[in-house]
DNA sequence: TTGAAAGCGCTAACAA
DNA sequence: TTGTTAGCGCTTTCAA
């Protein structure tokens, strides 16, 4: 970049110190119309454009900027999540870098020194080697709870939304559960907080019907062939839950096509709250974790991480609540 | 924010200069393993952080941030394109923020003065107030062509894209075709270049056979109203081309709805190229924006434009390719 | 291998 | 209303 054109020259131009150009260029008081104006043209004649690191390094408020890290983009769920917390991020002033998994405390180390607060999904379950990475920059993790120091979590309560889950379903006639689950592929299986709200809720032998499909967690593939493999098993299942929106997306197609009728023969829920679940055949019913209060805590626990309040480590819960549709 | 540790305590600290301190925690040479270790350390135990501003206004090579903005990252089309151009930017180091629009210009104008480039799909039709929004910025429109210098653009080229989809299309039996189309409300509605292209490719009778939905863009519902509006108007349509896969999703429901299979009876394509696309029952033929040679397009472009070459502006075209699944 | 000096471009505090 | 003087925290010469 040839950024050459600075505050020094503008004043030169239009003959005025450099204090008076940045009194004119940010709107400040104690300048006359007059000269405003005329260090204005110089700078747009100049083609002058702010130096916003210089900007900022002398400027008492910075500027705050918030990385947020997901597993990727292409899921839906993360988009639509982005999308929330990118509106919560501009109403107060902050710009959102947005950022996907590489290896993540090499990430999370990277960003410490680019932004002013990291916040997202991340698995790693070393949470003192997160701390480090994070270098002081307050780091908020989502959907999981930590217990070191140094950390923010906003986790969800699955054990009372699948206790609600469970009974509007069973008001609506569901009587044998099956769950859907997913792990990444090739990593060691540790049983999700979802998996343990639900066995915890429904009847004992719904409670072992458990698929855990081997595949990336959000994938619509995994959903169809763990629909497939549910079924063959448990062939009573009346009511299929699914770990995300897109595997009972899947699960939608594999009904489909083996002709199972949905939400007659079998009833199927995903987790999420995608707003693409309204537009599924049938539309998807979900227990919905976007649209919850969830973006709120984040920009709340953010916002007192920013102020600088050192006091403390937040650990929030948030609450999914269902969306009926017409898939349950 | 507390930032008070700087690499003066850090020298004093490690009884040290302040270059040694910048040696040791940039992994530069000319310092001695010793302390270098010795610098870290001290680092380590201050809780020091690097302040990015004070870094880059120093560096000579300094960091990029570009900005992409989109009308919503709730859309898919906009958040999977999001994904491909993080993993470009992140490949050559640039940071990326991400933005939806408020006001056009006053977007640009902000953004101006805290990115190094900005990209994305803007509608302000007024070439010259972008140009002075956007204050020397490089400003890259996406989907659009341009004619004032201080621009650049990367547009599609459905003309000839329109034409390979239809005559795959009628290699598969398609004789009629529709188009559902998209208007934003209470905007003056221009036809728009996919709509073009559809007219100037398909027989005259399918010529006539246009439905203009008014709503947002990308919207499932209007989809849905615009199926059922074209296969009133026009019953011997057999094959429903769609704005976007979003639009083409609303299609395949009122289809589902009303009993027309699919494809059988009525063939459905959209346009976007969306990875959901294959997880819709059927699954969704697709004239394929994304997944195209666009990513490639737009780094290439901001390279250009990043790298302080005032050589030109760049006008881009960037062609479709049909990806064909189950609903054609 | 280390350190001293001189900025990067801007804004805050104070004077004039 | 304007200008002057000091930095913001870091990196880059250049010397030692």
């Amino acid at each position: 970049m040839q950024q050459r054109v600075t505050i020094e020259d503008i004043a030169r131009a239009a003959g005025v110190s450099r204090q008076t150009v940045t009194r004119a260029m940010n709107g400040m008081p104690r300048i006359s119309e007059e000269t405003r104006a005329r260090v204005l043209e110089a700078g747009e004649r100049l083609g002058y454009r702010p130096n916003r690191f210089a900007s900022n390094l002398a400027r008492s408020s910075k500027a705050k900027t918030v990385a947020f890290v997901v597993d990727s983009f292409r899921n839906p769920y993360y988009s639509e999540l982005t999308a929330d917390l990118l509106d919560a991020a501009s109403e107060r002033g902050w710009q959102m870098t947005i950022s996907s998994h590489e290896n993540e405390l090499k990430l999370i180390s990277r960003l410490a020194s680019e932004v002013d607060a990291i916040v997202g999904y991340i698995s790693e379950p070393d949470e003192a080697a997160l701390v480090s990475a994070a270098r002081g920059v307050p780091l908020v993790l989502i959907d999981r709870t930590v217990t070191a120091d140094g950390l923010h979590s906003i986790d969800f309560d699955f054990a009372s939304a699948f206790g609600d889950l469970v009974a509007g379903l069973r008001a609506r006639g569901a009587r044998r559960f099956g769950l859907l689950e997913s792990q990444p592929a090739g990593t060691a299986y540790v049983p999700s907080s979802r998996r343990e709200a639900y066995e915890s809720t429904v009847d004992p032998a719904s409670a072992k019907a458990v698929v855990v499909c081997e595949a990336p967690v959000q994938s619509v593939a995994a959903g169809e062939l763990g629909f497939d493999s549910l079924i063959e098993r448990h062939p009573d299942t009346d009511t299929v839950i699914a770990f995300s929106d897109l595997m009972a997306m899947g699960a939608l197609r594999a009904a489909h096509r083996q002709g199972i009728e949905v939400p007659g023969r079998v009833k199927i829920v995903g987790i999420d709250g995608l707003s693409l679940g309204a537009a599924t055949v049938p539309a998807l019913t979900s227990l919905a974790i976007l649209g919850s209060e969830l973006t709120g805590q984040v920009a709340d626990v953010l916002e007192k991480a920013l102020g600088g309040a050192d006091g403390g480590f937040e650990r929030r819960r948030s609450v999914p609540s269902v969306i009926w549709r017409e898939s349950a």
